[in-house]
DNA sequence: CAGTGGTCTAGACCACTCA
DNA sequence: GAGTGGTCTAGACCACTGT
């Protein structure tokens, strides 16, 4: 040890070390969020150590959602992020009256946000197996695939993919047009005879694959909520399937229900 | 360049050729799940760059979750994550007439694995703010505040830290005891008028912290689900509140629900 | 321009696993 | 003991931001 040139200790966990003192520092609002952290060079002085040990530490820091690095301009305390909630009643009649963007411009108009929602593809296709099953349909089935991009404020928050047999909205707005009028996309299904009666939504987390990551945005350290949501009509018959992957940074969930029926 | 020994081109991006050629291998299958990839002498060797480079290239993979690492045994290809999923009737008293775990036991056994859970504390404090205002009490009100650990075929699965009112608990199992007898939890809190009848889940997603990530054994690249659930009785008042921690890589959420009451 | 993070090199020793 | 990942060094040049 005494041997290596200009050190004299330490070699396991230093930047463990030098993490948890920003961590802690952190914690104590020593810095606040958006402050900028000393950079890696002066944190590589401070401590002794290479820049690398100190880059490493922050690295722990950015796989915690805790900082968000910014290349040439420094790394940052992460603000709390501050979270758009998803509930079940989104989906009622009384959410879609008043405006044509659906379930998540009601909720993002209701919380103060300026919702936009860019519909970036609508084709026909035979139905994914994930699809499939959820409709209960056969992957022969055709349905039309609805790909969505919505944004709160101008940031991406939240792609969805919608899903329903071809048979079902053949000749309405929702095989071939982008505007659904004013009741939007569940307004039409209604007045096919489908009215959204029952949702199943079966939620799990997951980190975001890189493509994700680029097209949402997503910093380092942010999961993605991946959601398959059904919507099922009064005779419990499932007529849409919408996949959504959520910046988990933006997007919450919030269900109040019966346990039972 | 020509000037730099060895070398020749490239200098930016050669990681993320090679995390490139790692994930079209993965998903072509020539390595499965289980797998080992090429220890990260060999990846430097055969792309000719320096260790660092192919370690880098490999930390991008394990932040999306794709591989883990063993320290001296090397990079695994992940299993994909076997899911839990917990619903909405885990709190049904059909699910827990014939255990006393509780809606997580329950579950578990329903899909085939063996439950435990290990209650690490049972103390009374005054409420948390998070939990007052769920219970609509002051932060002034004691609650009994109990922490469970749960545990699937031995791993540790998620964590829960339950509190209730102290005057609703007070002379009850719930107050002390680790157990709460064959109908669990709830079949206390119906025995002393507050049958469980609607549900709150607030759920969101983020990256663990140090602490859980030691505690749960969670890997590198996955996040965990947060989850606030509120115990509500028939007569709509909120009795029991629970903070869960989970696995992102073990548990899932699966709701079915009317939209409306 | 100076200062920042991003990437890379070519070594080194440590800690762990397994035959 | 051989092979693996984990950590560290002391440099280097690139890409980006701001004055």
């Amino acid at each position: 040890m005494a041997a290596s040139p200009g050190r004299d200790q330490a070699q396991h966990g230093d930047f463990r070390v030098i993490a948890q003192h920003l961590r802690d520092a952190i914690a104590a609002r020593e810095y606040v969020p958006g402050d900028k952290l000393p950079s890696e060079r002066d944190l590589a002085t401070t401590h002794r150590v290479a820049r690398n040990t100190a880059r490493e530490a922050i690295a722990q820091l950015r796989k915690e959602g805790l900082v968000t690095a910014e290349h040439g301009r420094g790394v940052f305390v992460r603000a709390k992020p501050r979270w758009m909630r998803f509930g079940r009643r989104r989906y009622s009649a009384a959410m879609r009256t008043f405006n044509g963007l659906g379930p998540f411009g009601a909720e993002a108009a209701a919380q103060g946000r300026t919702p936009h929602v860019d519909c970036t593809s609508i084709t026909r296709i035979k139905a994914p197996a994930e699809v499939a099953s959820r409709l209960s349909i056969s992957t022969d089935t055709d349905v039309v695939r609805r790909e969505n991009w919505y944004f709160a404020d101008g940031e991406p928050v939240q792609k969805g993919v919608t899903f329903a047999p071809w048979t079902i909205v053949e000749g309405t707005p929702v095989a071939d047009s982008a505007d659904m009028g004013p009741k939007g996309i569940y307004g039409q299904f209604s007045a096919c005879g489908h009215a959204i009666t029952y949702i199943r939504e079966e939620i799990s987390a997951r980190m975001p694959t890189s493509t994700e990551a680029d097209r949402l945005k997503i910093p380092d350290g942010v999961p993605v909520i991946d959601l398959w949501h059904t919507g099922i009509d009064a005779n419990r018959q499932p007529f849409e399937v919408t996949h959504f992957i959520m910046r988990a940074d933006f997007a919450a969930l919030d269900y109040d229900m019966p346990v039972e029926d």
